[in-house]
DNA sequence: TTAATTTTTGTTATAATATAACATAATGTA
DNA sequence: TACATTATGTTATATTATAACAAAAATTAA
């Protein structure tokens, strides 16, 4: 079973927002949209977020600096995650291949690294941009 | 062969300071490092990056905002990255591995994206840090 | 070899992203 | 309770990146 963290305040109003777009969100458009709600700070935003990021229930999109809901409840997904991101409309989806998934998992380089987490960003062109 | 591109006076100043470095290094450095040869503002050196990033000379490690040189000569690669990152040390090394990058080259999602290009991220302890 | 075009440069200002530092409150645990 | 941990609120600041405009240099094509 995944481990059932509970959420502080400010964490539930931010991962409600994330959740509530199928597309990632910025810092400070989150910000912005959870004023409202009496977050006034980019520190409070960026704390849920990390703690967000952490626990799973989100994913920093690094290419574009914003943040997505995980739609996977398999708990060690969040540290090992691929999106396809289109470069017209910037859309991102998350993408679960079971056979990707294992190919990177298993993937071992010539140093002798230890891996514990990948991130791979797809980039091109959406079915409705091409 | 590989497109020969001729680059300006700020490119290969930025070009060969990134080149001296085996490891990543951040704009805001580079300004620095650069301003002894008359490159004063952060403009010109993101716009150096940007130029040298298009055409492969370097990559960006996306989630460290930093620029690293690119060791491969064959142009394709530019698109088409994998790195490791130390956690704890922050070593990054570009991974060149044929038989992943055939896998990633030939990765289908399911939903008829086109892509044409990738950037993988693998996170770890290298093996001093273990 | 001029004229048009594109690329690069220089410069100032500002936007966007993210963290430091400190004080306090709430929560979990022995 | 007492202790430790986690989360909050707040102000200030650091870091990363781009906008807008003018001018110079390099390239291309009559
Ligand atoms: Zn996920
Ligand atoms: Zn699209
Ligand atoms: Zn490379
Ligand atoms: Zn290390």
């Amino acid at each position: 079973m995944q481990k059932q963290e509970t959420l502080s305040r400010n964490q539930k109003i931010i991962l409600d927002l994330i959740e509530k777009s199928d597309q990632p969100l910025k810092a400070y458009s989150i910000l912005f949209d959870v004023k409202k709600k009496g977050i006034n700070a980019p520190l409070q935003v960026y704390r849920a977020l990390d703690k967000l990021v952490e626990i799973g229930k989100i994913h920093k999109i690094e290419s574009r600096n914003a943040f997505i809901a995980c739609k996977n409840s398999k708990c060690q997904i969040a540290k090992a995650t691929v999106f396809s991101i289109c470069e017209s409309c910037e859309d991102v989806t998350e993408i679960h291949d079971h056979k990707l998934s294992e190919h990177l998992r298993n993937f071992k380089d010539n140093k002798g690294m230890k891996y514990n987490k990948y991130n791979l960003e797809f980039f091109g062109l959406c079915k409705k941009c091409i």
